[in-house]
RNA sequence: GGUGGGUUGGCCGAGAGGCGAGGCAACGGACUGCAAAUCCGUGAACACGGGUUCAAAUCCCGUACCCACCUCCA
């Protein structure tokens, strides 16, 4: 069996995993800043790593999986104002709609979700070690922000590729305290015009956490200093990986081994921004297709490729999907093996569009068996393992409710008795009446289709 | 100004020196009362201009256009 290998963002090449712990593998990937719906967008990276964890586990590892919810933030607090309710308010909101895409996705919930405001105090201790170790430092100007010291630290813009003379000034926070432009906030002094349930005790004085000093404590706390993979959207390489990284190192941890980044969805050729309204909120999207469908045209596109987003290929993806779907619903299901083609596209860097193809070329072969009459038993079983593989079993109880199927029963019952007539009518020869029937259950969004084992409906 | 990614058939989307990924759509055939589904088959692509090579979508140089990051962002 061919060995995994993944794309290293930090040394821009494809290599081979290999766990710091045999048989295990850690995963820490930067979760949203829970302020607003999440879009389409936003749960690409949670279906990618989602795809990522999965795999590793079919490859027979156990995988600790840590994404962690930023629940304090400047966003956070401006939108909570704007708002007029309490900032921890909106932040509940927002994680709840998160957790709701997410499981509509048949994302599986991680090892630990982690919130940023359940670790001030690891944030404070890191936050110490780092100006002990002369990495950081008190801003002189009596306003109670700490900086990383980013001349301390030589190997700052290693995972960007920038040189810090490139580089533009950081703009988190007033520059009058700092040493210098490119220095980033550990922590932010309390300031009057924010809510005091936004502020917490440190040694240096009240104040709450900079955004990037969160992961690399959270990361610590359940990964240890060193781990395997750390995951985000590509935006995150910088500043946020970037700054991750210098703290971390600077603080004496290895930190993350391999470092992956997920590439965009597009909307307009652009990228899809949080105010680009509610039409591509996960909910919306979910009203269109299927949630798995969905998931599928997150999986059909490599992760480091770019997707434009349109609805006309989602609804393509969502065609291709129901291929897969029916030959399953023909075959008689059953447990297999995993080609070795699939296995060998996933283990390169995860490679999904070449997987799916497999998978086809299994539906296909699969079909044919069943037009020849045989049951097909070895390719359905191919079929579901890969499907499983890549969380896009239609038979997972994850995507159905039991309001759903409760509807279904309710909905068979009805149809059925309109296809008897229509069996009926077909066995009188009057085609005018057998047709009359179907054409009126397809008005009402019901497909019926004539097979060997009698007719057979389903939802358009 | 600095950094990274991209441009593939009607559409989506892989590949990364030689064997036409796969899907959606289209067309022809088989099956069907007719459909649907399924099977068999068909066509068609590598932004542009040079170069390297026996051989280039793939490597090199140049050009154009697009996107992202350098400020909160998946």
């Amino acid at each position: 069996m061919s060995a995994l290998r993944l794309y290293d963002s930090l040394t821009r090449q494809v290599r081979d995993f290999v766990p710091l712990i045999p048989g295990r593998a850690s995963i820490y990937v930067c979760g949203l800043t829970v302020q607003s719906e999440p879009h389409v967008g936003h749960v690409r990276s949670a279906v990618n790593f989602d795809v990522l964890r999965r795999w590793l586990s079919a490859s027979g590892l156990a995988v600790d999986f840590i994404r962690n919810i930023t629940d304090i933030d400047d966003k956070i607090l401006t939108k909570s104002a704007e708002q007029g309710r309490p900032w921890y308010n909106l932040a509940y909101d927002m994680s709840r709609a998160l957790d709701q895409a997410y499981t509509s996705l048949n994302v599986l919930p991680p090892t630990y979700e982690p919130l940023a405001t359940g670790h001030i105090p690891e944030m404070v201790e890191l936050i110490a070690e780092l100006i002990d170790a002369g990495h950081a430092y008190v801003a002189p100007d009596a306003s109670g922000d700490v900086y990383f010291d980013v001349q301390s630290w030589p190997a700052y813009g290693e995972l960007s590729g920038q040189r810090v003379d490139d580089m533009e000034a950081a703009a988190d926070a007033d520059p009058r305290g700092k040493h210098d432009p490119r220095d980033f906030a550990l922590w932010k002094g309390h300031k009057e015009s924010e809510p005091v349930t936004a502020s917490w005790p440190a040694p240096w004085g009240r104040g709450r956490p900079g955004w990037h000093i969160e992961c690399s404590a959270m990361a610590g706390k359940y990964l240890g200093a060193d781990f395997d993979i750390h995951g985000g959207g590509v935006d995150l390489r910088f500043p946020h990986h970037e700054n991750e990284q210098a703290q971390s190192r600077a603080s004496g941890r290895g930190f993350a081994q391999t470092w992956m980044h997920n590439a965009w969805i597009t909307t307009a050729g652009e990228k899809m921004s949080k105010s680009l309204g509610n039409s591509l909120v996960v909910g919306e999207v979910i009203k269109r297709v299927r949630p798995v469908e969905l998931r599928y045209y997150m999986v059909a596109a490599h992760y480091r490729s770019m997707v434009e987003f349109s609805f006309e290929a989602l609804d393509e993806a969502a065609a291709s999907y129901r291929r897969i779907e029916g030959f399953l619903e023909r075959a008689s299901r059953a447990t297999g093996e995993l080609p070795a083609g699939f296995v060998a596209a996933m283990n390169d860097d995860l490679g999904t569009p070449a997987a799916l193809a497999v998978l086809h070329d299994t539906v296909r072969a699969g079909n044919k068996a069943l037009a020849a009459g045989d049951s097909a038993v070895a390719e359905a079983g191919s079929v579901v393992a890969m499907l499983s593989v890549l969380g896009l079993d239609p038979a997972d109880p994850a995507w159905g409710t039991a309001s759903e199927s409760g509807l279904h029963g309710a909905l068979d019952a009805l149809v059925s008795t309109l296809l008897e007539q229509r069996a009926a009518a077909r066995a009188a020869k009057d085609w005018a009446a057998a047709d009359g029937v179907r054409d009126a259950l397809k008005a009402a969004g019901v497909e019926v289709e004539d097979t060997p084992e009698g007719p057979k409906w389903s939802l358009s």
